[in-house]
DNA sequence: CTAATCATTCTACATTTGTAGAACTAAATC
DNA sequence: GATTTAGTTCTACAAATGTAGAATGATTAG
């Protein structure tokens, strides 16, 4: 599954809703807001792609998405990893932390996190 | 700085080696490999969109990273949590750790670094 | 009912992307 | 020196992307 940048935006507020109609989608977007035939336009890409569907209200359509967000940012995510970083998860987990500039809370609420995957790993 | 797929593709060779040229970036292509005009034509995208430069060498060039593989891969990553995470990146890396399927000792290590991280902030 | 509004479909078009042949040029080989 | 070869430039073209006007159909407000 593959997403233009324009695709992925409206996916993102779609993801967000779970459920929209035209309206609620021209609502997400910040100033200066696209034409409704433009976002239409990538509703129909993203029903091609069957990255969303939609159930038929009266005159107009609500769309929800048919892939979810974790397993498409999942593959994003792996997608860099195998470019950027050799294909290895800590490689890119280490320059991941010290890239990004999270704060101390952050860094120890992701710890306890880490310390949850590892009890979990444990039988 | 957006880069496409191919584009990407092609930095990443150029990052791994810092010094490229058109033989050593055709041979670390897997196959098929391209024909050597689509490398040509997507070095010259780069040149244009000031990612690489060049040293003349004879009638061939040396190729060179103009931006640096952090950079660029530190801001896809903020990209992908802007658009993904409303913004959050404890959101993100906890979604990360979760779905990517690290092994105990990676997490280990992982949680060192953080430990690091969270040292370094304290004066 | 009639007019204004909204969503959808159709059509369109410039730009970007992926890919590469043809032609030329400099360098290496015979 | 003539020829093969590697690298580059030019040209090309189909597909994908970003964007939206015109036309149409349905819905609602007056």
């Amino acid at each position: 599954m593959n997403l233009s940048n324009a695709e992925e935006q409206l996916m993102s507020i779609i993801w967000d809703k779970q459920k929209a109609f035209m309206k609620d989608i021209l609502e997400a977007h910040d100033e200066p807001k696209p034409a409704s035939t433009t976002v239409a336009t990538l509703l129909k890409r993203l029903i091609d792609k069957k990255a969303i569907a939609f159930r038929v209200f009266g005159n107009s359509r609500e769309y929800y998405p048919l892939i979810s967000k974790n397993n498409y940012f999942s593959s994003k995510v792996n997608q860099l990893i195998r470019t950027f970083f050799n294909d290895s998860p800590a490689q890119f987990a280490s320059f991941f932390t010290k890239e990004t500039d999270l704060s101390e809370k952050q860094l120890e609420a992701l710890k306890s996190i880490i310390d949850e995957q590892i009890k979990s790993k444990k039988p």
